[in-house]
DNA sequence: TAGCATGATTATGA
DNA sequence: TCATAATCATGCTA
């Protein structure tokens, strides 16, 4: 929780803090400009309207602490409603937003009511005090003019410093509301396990396309809600959002893999592990599968000569032959994939090598001289038509 | 509470 | 335009 009772009061005293000097100081100056302050609302009206005090009204009306109540929201408690994305946990923070505004509105207005109310009175009082004063000496209008220009300027700064203040205490939290980075919230665990599972089983070219990111987001249960961040065009598609949090994910995991392989080499074993177990399975029912309807099928169970009909994910096949979302009939590609699989984990035991040794699928021989990855897949073996060196799956992270 | 992990953003280069 | 690298800010855990 961002913010507790505690944050909220402290927050609060801040913005008292930020309030009150505007009155406090308007208190300490209120004798010395008393007698004349009567004459401050005329002059107010004559002069013409300062271009700051202009923009602070704007941005005060703006964000709904000035003119009517929108039933305490603004178009900042809009834009808070927007970026959550609509799900419960953030109607709540949106909620706590909205009342921590209605509590600025609400301090706001209270200050502005005080200061009218004293400079009512001080013009009564002044009203009083020039009456006594003009039976024992004549008070010219240049010196009441030049009085009031002075009183004018005071009042001037106190509005504006209130003004400002106000602004100041709906920008922190705005701030504090509105800043995506501070909306960061792990993935479960189980998301990761699933990208992770992607990753590792794609180690040779980690990028997974529009498709397979939508789908892994569906899978991984990831939505933009979830994420809290802020997608001002995405956020209409929910698709793109969730496809661009799988972007970050992989743009980060490459970046992270790359940088300290020796670190993920134990968890890429246990990944390929995980996914040689089913790989088996596929593999042991596809063989099947083509011995029973198509025993002359003829790219079945060679190795290095199919042809992928999409991008060649293997884990999304597997999906598929696990009796999952995935459609199409990729037995052939599967049975490769997964024999590749296979080999990779044979090879990271140690007990096995041919060929393929020197190109595992999971070795960090994957990066190339530059750093890129290189695919692994090039340009006999497994490689898909869409995945040729260059010609990387789009992972559109801005 | 420090230190690490991790999601998100930004700058940069190809 | 996209991927990468650097960085930020928050979450998590010992």
């Amino acid at each position: 929780m961002l913010h507790t009772n505690e944050n909220a009061d402290f927050e609060l005293k801040i913005i008292l803090r930020l309030l009150c000097p505007a009155l406090h100081c308007h208190i300490d100056g209120m004798f010395l400009i008393l007698y004349l302050v009567s004459c401050i609302r005329g002059a107010q009206e004559e002069d013409p309207p300062d271009p700051q005090l202009m923009r602070l009204d704007n941005m005060l009306l703006a964000e709904g602490v000035s003119g009517p109540e929108k039933g305490g929201g603004s178009a900042a408690a809009a834009a808070a409603a927007a970026a959550s994305g609509g799900s419960s946990d953030n109607s709540i923070e949106h909620s706590d937003y909205r009342a921590k505004l209605t509590q600025i509105r609400q301090i706001y207005h209270t200050e502005l009511e005080k200061y009218e109310q004293a400079c009512n009175e001080f013009t009564t009082h002044v009203m009083n005090l020039l009456r006594e004063q003009s039976r024992t000496r004549p008070i010219s209008p240049k010196e009441i003019e030049r009085m009031v220009g002075i009183i004018h300027r005071k009042f001037s700064s106190i509005q504006m410093q209130l003004k400002q203040s106000t602004c100041e205490a709906v920008m922190i939290l705005r701030s504090r509301f509105l800043d995506a980075r501070r909306k960061r919230r792990n993935f479960s665990k189980q998301a990761t396990e699933i990208l992770n599972e992607y990753f590792y089983s794609h180690l040779s070219n980690p990028y997974p396309s529009e498709e397979a990111k939508e789908e892994l987001a569906k899978k991984c249960s990831i939505t933009v809600s979830q994420s809290l961040i802020k997608f001002p065009k995405e956020r209409e598609k929910d698709a793109q959002a969730t496809g661009k949090l799988v972007s970050n994910w992989f743009g980060n995991k490459r970046i992270r893999y790359k940088k300290n392989i020796g670190k993920f080499q134990e968890e890429a074993n246990l990944y390929a592990a995980k996914t040689a177990v089913t790989a088996a399975h596929a593999v042991a029912a596809a063989v099947q599968n083509n011995q029973t309807n198509s025993p002359t099928t003829p790219n079945s169970g060679s190795s290095g000569s199919f042809n992928l009909p999409n991008s060649g994910d293997m884990f999304m096949n597997m999906q598929s032959l696990n009796g999952d979302s995935y459609q199409g009939s990729q037995v052939g590609a599967n049975v490769q994939s997964q024999v590749d699989t296979l080999r990779h984990v044979i090879n990271q035991t140690g007990g096995y090598s041919d060929g393929l040794g020197g190109n595992s699928l999971y070795s960090p021989h994957n990066l190339n001289a530059n750093g890129g990855w290189q695919d692994a897949t090039t340009p006999s073996s497994v490689t898909s038509p869409t995945e040729g060196p260059g010609s990387v799956h789009s992972d559109t992270s801005n």
